[in-house]
DNA sequence: TTAACATAGTTGCATATGCAACTATGTTAA
DNA sequence: TTAACATAGTTGCATATGCAACTATGTTAA
């Protein structure tokens, strides 16, 4: 076997199929969004979707850990949905620190619009693919994500 | 079987996995990066790459396109690296329209220099993952992709 | 009780991105 | 030849994001 310099280290790597797909899942959910003359990001989904099936009224600093975001970021999120009247902050009794965020009933309405939309789309994308491929596939995922969050530099 | 209004719904869905995923890789590659003192992200990090193995010399558009970006976003993605000297925009003697983009000798430093950080934390990120799992999951990928490429909205 | 520390949220600065409208240049069809 | 069209790139406006420094409030240990 020869050295080899060319371009094909990275051919064997499993890290740009997972970017390359992510990103062609959010232009799609993007798409879907426009051609449904919904104004919300994917982003703003999943905040709708969260608060709305388990967590109404969760603490900022929480629903920016449960998005896996930094909190600077979710402030400016919930600044936008806020502002599109979305979601509200109420600041807590108990420790004035504390905003909690709450779905509007706009917001309730453009979520349960969406949902139906959201599942069909979503499995559309996975079509063809057998339950045993999944599960494979998740197995796959998992390992990673755990290989991840235990490395250390 | 009964009716189920809970919040399980996208739970057979692999699109979550993939973002999360995706999501989680950004973070860990930047953190390399950021651990190596390196002033670049990966997103300029694939436009190097790009450059260096295989397209040196290319035009902005077409550089978008392998990129999967928008043009006016690849404008604004090569100020920031010609800002930093990490590539060059000569306009084409040929056709006046065009910009053609070269990878400065700062670019190549940096770019060699990250190369095998990349190739060794992009190996960390699948380890214990066998080459069977591997084929499986780049076939997923692939079905994805496809679904998402032929979906007519 | 109060100084030191911890926690929640915001803001400044930076990058990255998409859409739509725009300018500049090149090509093609009548 | 020139008007209509196509292509390449930029800019305005918008969203999303991270880091670091900051303010405000709450908790804890001496």
């Amino acid at each position: 076997m020869e050295f080899n310099s060319n371009n094909s280290d990275f051919n064997k790597t499993l890290a740009p199929w997972i970017g390359k797909t992510s990103k062609m899942v959010n232009m799609y959910i993007s798409d879907v969004f426009q051609h449904n003359n919904i104004q919300v990001t994917k982003e703003q989904w999943i905040v709708l979707k969260i608060l709305h099936e388990d967590n109404d009224g969760i603490i900022q600093n929480e629903l920016a850990f449960i998005t896996d975001r930094n909190k600077a970021s979710l402030t400016r999120l919930i600044n936008v949905m806020e502002k599109n009247n979305l979601v509200t902050r109420i600041p807590s009794k108990k420790d004035s620190r504390k905003n909690l965020i709450y779905i509007t009933k706009t917001g309730k309405q453009l979520f349960l619009r969406m949902k139906p939309l959201m599942l069909s789309s979503l499995e559309t994308l996975q079509s063809g693919i057998t339950d045993d491929e999944k599960k494979f596939f998740i197995n796959v995922m998992t390992k990673i994500q755990t290989n991840l969050k235990n490395h250390t530099l």
